[in-house]
DNA sequence: TTAGCGTGTTGAAACGCTTCGACGATCCGG
DNA sequence: CCGGATCGTCGAAGCGTTTCAACACGCTAA
């Protein structure tokens, strides 16, 4: 491999003039930076990785940890993983793929220097990866939110407004009884800030309008979404309006209600809470509240490569859900119309 | 943060003591060796990983290449991504991911140093990409057949004998009008080999067996599938077998079987080829041959890594086919019993 | 007693880049 | 015509490791 001293030397220039080209941290005058363009051409220079590294300080790398045990949410994860990869290479980073559970590989990839910055999926409240993160020296952002965020920067979907929006749609379309199906009970139980948001703007929102809301856990399995199904039809009848946030589950959830005898679009309002192309591939295009995964990964990029320039503080942004009207919407017994 | 000399300076030793403690390639008295671990422990020293690349050229990176667009099998993607990173942590790696577009990227990393071996996901049969990496100085492996492999590690599931397996196995239970519900049409347009070697072996036991075998491509959303069903039950009536090789559309083929009167388990057979949490999540559990994403995934760290080491020359490895049977499987006309 | 060996440790030379201070040349205003 | 900017380039000092040749030491065998 051809190293910058010899693209000096075929140029006839010094080293540091060919780093200063390359970098443009300098002025180089036209003819000699064209000397040196030609030279790395012929000799077809890459500049090393590791010896920038070295010299510089900087990687150019990225870490993300993503959970990638099959679950849920697997075509979720992968927008995200999408997002931020193409937005690092936008300002021309790479991106190392570390694991949820392998906590010990934020020590390593931080400790060493082998990364610039860090982008953490799938937060938790109490989540043990925050406390180490923030004590390193990369700035970090993190995709969910935590309780004490500790300085860090954080991005997420307003789950909140989110619960909100969807009750409002129903109140508006005129139901009253309404309920959540939402995520896995192991979910709940590790606090996972999302889920526990979400029902918040429910909540919050049923009161306001006047509505009755129910809130059922369900498993994203066949079995587990008939059961939640089964479970909300037995212990509040008179539902029209549920709104689905957990992926997995919605196929089957609409499957149960068919086979229950409710006809989606028409006796029942359901709102899912998932990106576009998964309300879309539903039996029935379905209204929802966008999840815009590939979105949220790249404001993630974008905000950690603020801090990483100028020394912008560390902020958390929620980004306002959008409800789109589809096919799975019904009027409710209340509606003024028809 | 402390370096290699401040450690050699805390524990009395030169610091190429404290490298060789580190790296273990040569014998350190016991005494010593405690000194130095007391004094890495004390000062919380990390090796600089910059500086180990260009002192070793040895990064302790893999790039993983893997198709991060939305498509037919994200679940499967992400089975042999967990395997390729959990791998690769076996062997002290770390992975670097690329997306399958950033051609210009194999470049990047292979030129540059940024890593010591690359994983390739997806390969077609006359994928751009091959010539590429066959130049690079790093050892590559692909998961996948390209036409021509120059010389690179190859290894996937064996698709053709899974192609055979099926067969016969839909054979042995007296079905005698066979097909395939494929991948998509752009999928086969792009002449992916596991597509093509597929068929093929369906086809090639199919003459064995005295069975006619029909094939369907099959876009993966609900509308494709049912268009792939019912173009089937109108063109091969008789039809009582049918292997499905797409993840994505398999829920929605089954739905439409279901629609078109057709019991899946009683008056028709269906073998599924997917990973077995896919084959298991859909409405009864499928018989089915796995795809084991993971562990080809691992095999592929296994065999990039062997390369790394000694010498081995290059290789490519089919994984033998496994059918389990499942609740879809039915006896056909020709059965027995029954 | 000495040559020879193995074991454990060291010093110093890379590895390939960035960046800082300095310097010569050119240009300007006074 | 001179002092001081400004522009473009250079030399050299790092950056933090690994690794090679060499060496000190204590043994054993002759």
């Amino acid at each position: 491999m051809a190293t910058i001293d010899d693209v000096a030397r075929t140029a006839g220039v010094s080293t540091s003039t060919v780093s200063y080209v390359l970098s443009g941290k300098r002025p180089i005058s036209a003819p000699t930076r064209a000397r040196v363009e030609r030279a790395i051409e012929k000799l077809g220079y890459r500049p090393h990785a590791g010896a920038r590294a070295l010299a510089s300080s900087r990687t150019n790398v990225i870490a993300l940890m993503a959970p990638l045990r099959v679950g849920v949410n697997v075509p979720v994860i992968m927008q995200f993983v999408a997002g931020v990869v193409t937005r690092a290479r936008d300002f021309d980073h790479d991106v190392l793929l570390l694991t949820q559970d392998d906590v010990s590989g934020l020590d390593r990839v931080t400790g060493g220097s082998m990364v610039d910055a860090l982008v953490m999926m799938d937060i938790e409240a109490d989540d043990p990866r925050v406390p180490l993160v923030a004590a390193a020296k990369q700035p970090t952002v993190l995709i969910g939110l935590p309780q004490d965020p500790e300085g860090l920067s954080c991005v997420d979907l307003d789950f909140e407004a989110a619960g909100r929006l969807a009750v409002r749609h129903l109140a508006q379309t005129g139901h009253t009884d309404v309920a959540l199906i939402g995520s896995p009970p192991e979910v709940l139980r590790r606090h996972t800030s999302y889920a526990e948001r979400m029902m918040r703007g429910l909540r919050d929102q049923a009161r306001g309008s006047g509505v009755t809301v129910k809130v059922e856990a369900c498993d994203s399995s066949p079995s587990g979404a008939a059961t939640a199904v089964d479970t909300l039809l037995a212990t509040a009848p008179d539902t029209t309006g549920i709104v689905v946030h957990n992926e997995g589950a919605l196929p089957h959830v609409l499957s149960r209600l068919a086979e229950r005898g409710r006809v989606v679009g028409r006796d029942m309002s359901v709102v899912a809470v998932c990106p576009t192309d998964v309300a879309l591939s539903q039996r029935i295009p379905m209204t929802s509240i966008d999840l815009p995964a590939e979105g949220i990964g790249k404001v993630a990029v974008d905000m950690v490569m603020a801090r990483l320039e100028g020394e912008q503080p560390s902020e958390t942004r929620l980004l306002a859900p959008v409800l789109t009207e589809r096919e799975s919407s019904a009027p409710g017994p209340a509606a003024e119309d028809g």
